[in-house]
DNA sequence: GATCTGACGCTACGG
DNA sequence: TCCGTAGCGTCA
């Protein structure tokens, strides 16, 4: 009875919200999938880890030693209060070179990436620290950090959170499985290390991994009703790529990479200040960046404009399938929190939207692989990615059915104006996954 | 004196 | 004054 009276109470305030049908035909039903996927793991290298820890744990040694020489005398390395005192105090690094450098939230001399990247040619000091921070970093969190999570089986599962994030996303923890560094640590002895090749699949199997192109990118084109980039995106293959070649010359996977951030950045509101630090340019390199592609892309300021006022009236927004985010100082007289939430809630508009097709998809994928009888274990979901573990002579069939699974639901389902093609790949470590029939 | 806790700064990931 | 996360080490 309690049982019931509690559902009854919901379901008159989730359908007074119009937040029932999200409820009962997304959310309840991705659960019993959350849990198989919490009850299920992946084999880890165990031995792989002991040996990578040991490398990395000398050349840590060998970068401590080499700070401390520097400097004159020992300090704590990974304290950030010490650092800034040997750059900024001792050293000096910031007067005497006329650097006017970044500051923390609380005011202090910022010692992040950026500045230290700024400092670099100033002194052999910042460089040291920032191959110290990154290896620091991997040790402790993938290396390390990871290994208190395998099991005695050799394996390794993570929780799920449903509601871990503010936009409807999932989150991972204990390990976070979502943050897996993607790009090799290079070792002084030209070694380089793939973390993602500590997962391996188990004998007879392979990973199969489906992944939406540009999903974010295309929700935007959806919510902008702009025929030009609607367009674009129809006529199919790699935006950013295409975007790369046009803009900066190049279709590489660094190109790539750049171009990507530049049109996330951009359609998030960055700043000039903001953009030129993630690319490491000049910051009227950066503005003329950001007007070219606004030039281009007059959406990028127009959707914006609608959504904001759009919110401004109703104090709220909502996703594609029906979810909800509130956002109370979108009409704050406080011009810093003001500005704040409006970048919240575009972001959360298109954010929120491509994490309702990504956990339909999750579901829409595991329906049909039962109804073909496909023996598929899902074993990760990262944000607009999907991994399975499948066995070795069905990964064909599979690839076939979870791509139509995925790709089938913008118009039928949510009658997005934008395809959101998938892309899959499979290998047996997660560090080399290759194309599948794409 | 040992141990815990929360804030902070930073850096992985995803878009 | 891009958004959304998790996790680590330091410090008070």
């Amino acid at each position: 009875p309690v049982l019931d009276i509690t559902m009854d109470i919901m379901e008159k305030r989730l359908s007074a919200t119009s937040l029932w049908t999200v409820f009962t035909d997304l959310e309840m039903k991705l659960t019993p999938l959350l849990a198989i996927m919490e009850c299920s793991s992946i084999s880890v290298d165990v031995k792989k880890l002991h040996e990578t820890s040991r490398v990395i744990d000398k050349r840590l040694k060998n970068l401590q030693k080499e700070a401390y020489e520097l400097v004159g005398h020992p300090f704590q390395l990974n304290s950030h209060q010490q650092l800034r005192k040997v750059l900024f105090d001792e050293l000096k690094l910031d007067t005497k070179f006329n650097i006017v450098v970044k500051q923390t939230e609380q005011g202090a001399k910022s010692t992040s990436e950026v500045v230290l990247c700024q400092l670099k040619r100033f002194h052999p000091l910042p460089k040291i620290v920032l191959e110290q921070r990154h290896l620091q970093k991997v040790k402790s969190t993938y290396v390390d950090g990871l290994q208190q999570f395998v099991k005695k089986d050799g394996t390794v599962g993570s929780t799920w959170e449903q509601t871990g994030a503010a936009t409807g996303r999932i989150t991972s923890k204990n390990p976070n499985l979502q943050a897996i560094p993607k790009v090799p640590v290079m070792l002084q002895d030209e070694e380089k290390i793939y973390l993602r090749a500590i997962f391996k699949s188990r004998e007879g199997f392979s990973f199969l991994a489906a992944d939406f192109q540009q999903i974010e990118f295309r929700v935007f084109a959806h919510f902008t009703q702009d025929e030009n980039i609607i367009q674009m995106f129809r006529e199919g293959g790699d935006i950013f790529t295409q975007l790369a070649g046009q803009w900066l010359g190049g279709d590489g996977e660094e190109e790539r990479e750049k171009i990507k951030r530049i049109v996330y950045s951009v359609m998030y509101g960055a700043g000039p200040q903001k953009l030129a630090e993630y690319l490491h340019v000049g910051i009227h390199e950066a503005s003329s960046i950001i007007k070219n592609f606004v030039d281009t892309f007059p959406c990028l300021r127009t959707l914006p404009q609608i959504v904001i006022a759009q919110c401004r009236r109703q104090g709220y927004l909502v996703t594609v399938s029906g979810r909800r985010r509130l956002f109370p100082n979108i009409r704050s007289t406080n011009s810093r929190l003001r500005t704040y939430a409006e970048r919240q809630a575009i972001n959360f508009l298109i954010q929120g939207s491509a994490a309702d097709i990504c956990k339909a998809a999750m579901l829409e994928s595991q329906t049909a692989l039962s109804a073909q009888g496909l023996q598929a274990k899902l074993l990760l979901q990262i944000h607009d990615e999907l991994v399975w573990e499948v066995a070795d002579h069905h990964l064909r069939e599979t690839a076939d059915i979870v791509r139509r699974a995925m790709e089938e639901q913008w118009n039928q389902r949510l009658s997005l104006r934008v395809p959101v093609p998938v892309s899959i790949a499979s290998g047996k470590t997660l560090a080399n996954l290759e194309p599948l029939g794409n």
